[in-house]
DNA sequence: GTCTATATAGCGATAGAC
DNA sequence: GTCTATCGCTATATAGAC
């Protein structure tokens, strides 16, 4: 048990580091933080982070790649979900992230950091965002498929402005949180969203 | 003339400053900028810099000043053409700032890194989007008393989701142009919007 | 008004003791 | 695995010459 505890530990630190990391990195950006500053909230030494994570870079590499993981399993309990229509699911993905500010600000502010071709995130970031287009598109194409949409209307369009209006909503939410609620102008949205793309209505059909 | 041209040069200087510290912000961010990068791009050192501008943080400010006049007169000017409608307006503005890319990077990275309350520019954004969303929402209630939008939607809700969407666009857009074009997805947005915001039909009127 | 030189502090990262 | 000490660099800002 010794063994496998100091194992454990282990994991528990670099998650504990990550976590951190991610905190500091939702107030300060990538750029504004240091490792001193996760590094003392760890109750660690720099160079003590820096035997866990080779250089600062790796740390955020590392974290975004472990945030693409824990999103492909949420985004793949959604799709699962038999029924289950992308407008229903952006919905919950807006109340989760509502009691998650945190989490938030880490994509907000390092997302427009990474605009600069030379942010280590940049990458990732532009992998993200067509990822996640393609995601919500093919779902649209799926229910305009099945009749649940109508069919003129470009799937491509919708699913850039439905993550559009997810980050842009988020982003006034973070500076004015109590001039703008994130739920509140999401539902309103999406409730407009659903009447533009619900079909005609056929003669003979209830 | 001596005396006028060393001002007008003083100014010119400082104009010049401001011009650069745009594009260096609008790459870097703020933080990610330095003094000595804004000053080498003007041909100066950075003590030569703060002969201009005390501290960088100054320097921040001056610039969203002037950003905030300039601003002020265009939106002035959109706002007391006759007739003219918020969404053409909002149009109108995405065709210029898809030609002015740096621009639009500015206000995207600055605008997420002053979700930091400690950001030197977080006061100004929160104004800055208060401002805007009652500009937009005071438009749609004068439309909405004018019957030429409906009465049954929120204007506040709505103002809230324009700027959203304006900003959140921008950001794809930045990361990546290939796929994302900027005016393309705007105009299909504004273009359901204008239907979810027309007025029903009355029976009897054309 | 702009420079060089410099003060002071912080950064990421390495070396080597324990 | 974590520390102290330190390197080399860069940051903002100041002092004082020109």
């Amino acid at each position: 048990m010794a063994a496998r505890g100091a194992y454990a530990n282990g994991l528990a630190r670099r998650e504990a580091i990550l976590r951190a990391a991610s905190e500091a990195f939702a107030t300060h950006g990538y750029r504004g933080t240091s490792l001193a500053m996760i590094a003392n909230s760890v109750g660690m030494s720099a160079p003590g982070l820096l035997h866990h994570f080779p250089t600062k870079e790796h740390l955020l590499i590392d974290l975004l790649a472990l945030r693409q993981e824990r999103d492909a399993e949420r985004v793949r309990a959604l799709a699962s979900e038999r029924g289950g229509r992308v407008l229903d699911a952006v919905l919950t993905l807006a109340a989760r992230n509502a009691d998650s500010p945190g989490l938030v600000r880490l994509f907000t502010i390092l997302a427009a950091e990474s605009v600069d071709d030379d942010h280590p995130g940049h990458d990732w970031f532009v992998a993200r965002y067509r990822r996640s287009r393609q995601f919500v598109e093919e779902r649209l194409i799926e229910e305009q498929r099945v009749g649940l949409i109508r069919a003129d209307v470009d799937p491509k369009l919708i699913a850039a402005q439905i993550l559009a209006m997810f980050d842009g909503i988020q982003l006034q939410w973070l500076l004015d949180p109590d001039e703008v609620d994130l739920v509140t102008a999401l539902d309103d949205y999406v409730g407009g969203l659903r009447s533009q793309l619900a079909p005609p209505e056929r003669p003979g059909s209830p």
